[in-house]
DNA sequence: CGAACCATTGAAACCGGTCAATGCGTGTGG
DNA sequence: CCACACGCATTGACCGGTTTCAATGGTTCG
């Protein structure tokens, strides 16, 4: 007897959940997601998904896999801005002819699909300036991390942020979750190093704050981490509190 | 003699410069910004304007002076996001009962009225779309300052965004821009420390990069600082070049 | 079995932070 | 008119977090 099914289609993709806890979706926004679920395109890791400077043809949704926006300095370095998740919307703009900001890149092989047009449903709109609107929180969250976090702290916030919103999409339990990308992502991500991630990295294994072993991360305390470092959970909207805490945990 | 007039309302205001700048607007759009210029109503220098976790109830329109979006730490630190200048929307979302994601603070004496609602006027709402893309823009250009660059190039990075910002609103031309700011303010921008901000300074203006008296500033090779740093400007949408060259320079 | 990629380690150098003091201009009240 | 406080810019000495450079190991995969 299987109590949850093994590969099935019982809990519904990450993509869906995500979107239907930011808005209260119609069962024909439902539906229009599942359709974009079976039209899924895939890219390759380390493809281009997006270029800066190009222009915008249609928003599109991540429906699985990790991607990021990157920009790239003339000397090599490198600065991912932000990360995108199963859910997430790639570019999605309010105004006319837009441009790419910022190069999009796979960081793991991704699924996306066109988004369902928000023409047609006022909830869907909303869903979609809600995760904008997420978007930008987490945007501001990143700023703080990389001027006025030291290393761990930034680690620390990082994974908690993950872990939040991997939650929302269904995607982390109280059994931690996948983290897809190597030292030296996280590193590009937190204006370090990866020589520094990795001296960091294990000092805080040894205290116990992190466990992260083949590519998965469990946090044993993100109460007490998010604490100690002064972060809060993303709050956008005055509706509803759109986070998915971990039930009656 | 007067080649521009000293006082008078010859030269439109900064917010309605910057505003007919991002989309075309009808007369009645200008007439509708100028009974909003007409209605400005004045928070003093660190004044809370909006607090962070508060439920927003209008966009406002920053019609003079500074002001910044700020996150504290618990221990006292503090982290400006952004700077909010003449012709920035205050509060500006697309879905429903927004929450502020940060604190707004005037760090000038700064002037604001209730903005224009775009519900009537298609290119209203184009331009505060615009202007919502290009303040995530410059988000993204902080990431990378804060992530990637040493403290000069940090410092040279913002002015080059200030005074391309400023100038979209005509508020600063051949002759530099008013920097209403202390060195404090700049470090708590940039993640860095007053101190270091002011030995940076002190090397950048003997190297003659940066001139920086009595609150104005002037960039003598903006181009050449733009080139060494890997800076392109903020180019949002691909209608209108939207950026306010100095005319022929 | 080698190539490629990633994690790990060590030693030395550097950038920026910290702490503390001084200077400097301005406004203000005695 | 002067004394003082206040905010801000400036300076010096020292400390420490992070980078840099370079090398070693481990694992996977063709």
């Amino acid at each position: 007897m299987s109590i949850r099914p093994v590969a099935g289609a019982a809990s519904p993709p990450p993509a869906m959940t995500r979107l239907s806890r930011l808005a209260a979706l119609a069962e024909a926004d439902l539906a229009a997601l599942r359709a974009a679920e079976a039209d899924g395109k895939v890219v390759r890791a380390r493809r281009e998904i997006l270029a800066e400077g190009q222009e915008i043809t249609e928003t599109r949704l991540l429906l699985a896999g990790w991607a990021a926006r990157v920009r790239l300095l003339p000397d090599g370095r490198r600065q991912f801005l932000n990360f995108l998740l199963p859910g997430d919307l790639v570019g999605c703009c309010g105004h006319s002819r837009p441009l790419a900001v910022a190069t999009v890149t796979a960081l793991t092989d991704v699924t996306l699909a066109t988004a369902p047009p928000g023409a047609g449903s006022a909830a869907l709109r909303e869903a979609y300036a809600v995760s904008r609107a997420m978007e930008e929180a987490h945007l501001l969250a990143q700023v703080v991390r990389l001027g006025r976090l030291n290393a761990q702290d930034r680690i620390g916030d990082l994974l908690l942020e993950l872990d939040e919103r991997l939650r929302l999409a269904g995607l982390a339990g109280p059994d931690g979750f996948e983290l897809p990308i190597t030292q030296e992502t996280l590193a590009d991500a937190l204006g370090l190093t990866s020589v520094h991630i990795n001296r960091m990295l294990q000092l805080m294994r040894r205290d116990g704050g992190v466990v992260w072993r083949q590519g998965r991360v469990r946090l044993p305390d993100p109460a007490g981490l998010a604490l100690r470092i002064g972060r809060a959970p993303v709050r956008v909207t005055a509706s509803a509190p759109a986070t998915a805490a971990a039930p009656a945990g």
